[in-house]
DNA sequence: TTGAATGCAAAAAATTTGCATATTG
DNA sequence: CAATATGCAAATTTTTTGCATTCAA
């Protein structure tokens, strides 16, 4: 379950030292948009290693279901690892706030969408937009 | 509350021609990226709209509160009218496989979400990841 | 009037793709 | 060996910006 190598030979994918450098950079940034990985890549002693090598080894990794993204603000798809399972974020419509709700908040979600459409949603770091207290009161 | 002018005038901003064809087509799409918003409203009779002043009748509209958005899909951020709400999108990290929830399935999520930090949510036309019936099943 | 918004064209970003070469299994 | 990945550079795609001009209030 934690072995890379099989799990990508499963899939008849290879193992690589950059797909290994990806994974270790997203564990270690919690949450990263391909451009910051990629920069923590280059950061970890190793070569740098091309923005497309990223954007790939991104990809296979999720297939994998190791890694998940989401949206946060506008531009910027950002990963982080799959069981990295803590929170889910709110983002703020008027001013671009971000905070967080701890995973609990969605569970009866999680359970009315397996009931109904057999889904495993994912919802850790999963974005929701709104207004936060602030913006919520000013639009009165 | 639908006086498209007032809500604007009030922010310092104008009613223009493009913004209510830019509104207008997003209420007849239900959902669309910039560019299909562009190509319904140049097929609303009038002129073509540059893209460049979709994105920005889009920003103020969603300023306004009239309008939102989602990332259903990787690249493409779908907006949608901020009262049009009636459901929330599933989509499958595995197959690309999009499906769609009533909203009270979150219903309980929107309540703890306010509760701890009086934040309003707009759940609707989240886009929740996670695995569909039939990937999940495949990866066991 | 007068400042906000538009149109266009050019500039930035952010991704993706082609291909020869290097690597893994 | 054979097939998959990498590295680079070039090509796309998507969004943003600068500015002169037009238009709403």
């Amino acid at each position: 379950m934690s072995d890379l190598g099989a799990r990508l030979r499963a899939q008849g994918k290879r193992l690589t030292s950059q797909r290994e450098r990806v994974l270790a950079a997203v564990g270690r940034l919690g949450h990263g948009t391909p451009e910051e990985i990629a920069d923590a890549v280059a950061g970890d002693g190793g070569s740098a290693v091309p923005a497309s090598t990223v954007y790939r080894a991104l990809d296979a990794l999720q297939e994998l279901g190791l890694v998940g993204h989401t949206h946060v603000d506008h531009r910027a798809p950002s990963y982080h690892l799959a069981d990295h399972a803590t929170h889910l974020h709110l983002v703020c419509r008027g001013c671009g706030w971000v905070g967080e709700v701890d995973l609990d908040a969605a569970d009866e979600l999680v359970t009315r969408v397996d009931e109904r459409l057999g889904f495993a949603a994912d919802v850790s770091h999963a974005a929701i937009h709104g207004l936060c207290r602030s913006c919520r009161e000013k639009s009165s």
